[in-house]
Formats: structure tokens, sequence, C-alpha cells
DNA sequence: TAATCAATTAGGAATCAATCCTAAAAGAGG
DNA sequence: CCTCTTTTAGGATTGATTCCTAATTGATTA
């Protein structure tokens, strides 16, 4: 494990907060000025095949990451892009996926408002 | 309304299936040659705006364009991409919403699975 | 039908997130 | 410290999409 993957790592689950790989490529040159970008992708990438964070598409936006890896639904501002995690009792999506008589592999859902701060 | 955008509209609308710009350009191509690339991304972005036509972006994939502009979830397949339309008992989402306390200005719910076909 | 003005097009350049490439540097294990 | 493997920095490349511009088309009114 070198230094800058355990620092990417840090950074993605420090905080909720659900940033971008340039924010955190920002945030990590702060402690490794030399840190290339490459390297926040591909250990980013490294990160969510093992599991242990979650990659965000994010519809015409820069991707962004999880630090919780299971799924759950987000709460996406539509004008700031700000994310907010959300629990999802999982009884909700069962008839859904029953109904369908095929085995789903994974699902995600996104909820989409504007978030108080954009109300003003 | 100018042959390039109704052939375009035409093509999204036609058949249910979920095209990429790129396949719509190449579709549009055999009636009018001269077609360019960015007058079908123009013409979908401004079918969208219109609402008549939607969106559906595919997490590190070219979007696909729905002939259907109503919100509804998607059945993805993981490996080749396909994509079905489900219909979304709204009752279903309504109480996740009502929880939120929050006003939702629209959702996006995608099911992954691999179809029969790549099954094999 | 012609004149006029706005909207649209073709074609190609530009953008931008993300990936890939390569030689140099750093970890890990003995 | 030696060797071998992994990882890095830095920059080039990709690929979908957007943007730009001059030329064309469409719609409208005369």
């Amino acid at each position: 494990m070198t230094r800058q993957r355990e620092l990417i790592y840090r950074i993605v689950t420090a905080a909720p907060e659900h940033r971008t790989a340039e924010e955190i490529y920002d945030l990590a040159r702060e402690e490794i000025p030399s840190l290339a970008r490459g390297t926040v992708y591909r250990n980013l990438g490294l990160l969510v095949q093992a599991g242990q964070i979650r990659k965000l598409e994010m519809d015409g936006a820069p991707a962004r990451y999880d630090r919780d890896p299971l799924t759950h639904p987000h709460l996406i501002c539509q004008r700031c892009g700000r994310v907010e995690d959300l629990t999802m009792p999982e009884a909700l999506l069962a008839p859904l996926a029953e109904d369908l008589g095929e085995p789903i592999t994974g699902y995600e859902l996104k909820l989409y408002h504007i978030c108080p701060a954009c109300r003003g």
C-alpha cells in the first residue's frame, strides 16, 4: 500500500462529501504535491474494484466517489451537484425485482431536488 | 422543422430501442448522407429540451435516447448495454419521497442484469 | 414570386473527463 | 542491500460531446 493510495483512500472516506476525482486530486496535492492526476484515477479505480469505495456516475458531470461501498440511493441537487446518501428500505425494491422474474445484479436510484442552500 | 430534425425524431421514436447518438447518426445518414454528427447531437438536445424524447446517461458508455419522455425505470444489461423500459408503480416511490420532507424534482432508477441473449 | 431575417446546417476544431504509455522510483521479501 | 514486482509522475491519447463559422435553408411578409 503506497503513500499515494492511502492518502486517496483517506480523503474519500474521511468525509461524507461525494467528491470528484479533481477535488480529490486537489486535496491530495496539499500533502503530496507531486501527485499525478493519473495516479488519482488509477487508485480510485482500484479502490472501487476492491469494493472499498463506490463510484457514482453523474449525468453529464464528472463522477463522484462515495465512501460507502454498499448500494444505496442518492439525493442529488440539480443545481450544485451536491450528493447526499439515503438509506433505502430494501423491502421497497424487492417487489419490483420479483415482478421481473429476472435476477437483478444491482441497482442505482437517484432522486433529484434543489438543495436548501441553492433554494437560497 | 427541418428534414434533419424530423428524421432524427423519427428514428428515436420509431422503435423501442434505446440508441446512442452514433447509432442514430449512422441510421440517419442512410437517408441524408451529408448529415453532420453535430446536427444529430444538437437536435437530440433540442428534442430532449422540448420534452419529446428522453436522454439516458449510461455510466461510462455513450448516452442513449428513449422515445418515452416520461420518467420510468430502466432495465440495463451490464454486458451489452441493451436497455428495456419498465413501468414503475408510482406508489412504490412515493413513500420514499415523503420520508424526505423535500420536494423531489425527478428520479432515475436503473436496474442491472445480464440479458438472456448475453447469458447465452 | 421575390426579399428579408432568423434558424439551421455541414464540417471541422476544441473541450474535457478519463485512460493509456513509458521510463524512473519505491515497496516487499528475503 | 538485491531482486523482482508494483506503482508512480508526467505527458500523450482517446472518445463522446460541444462549440465555431460561413454557407444554406426555412418562414414570413411584401
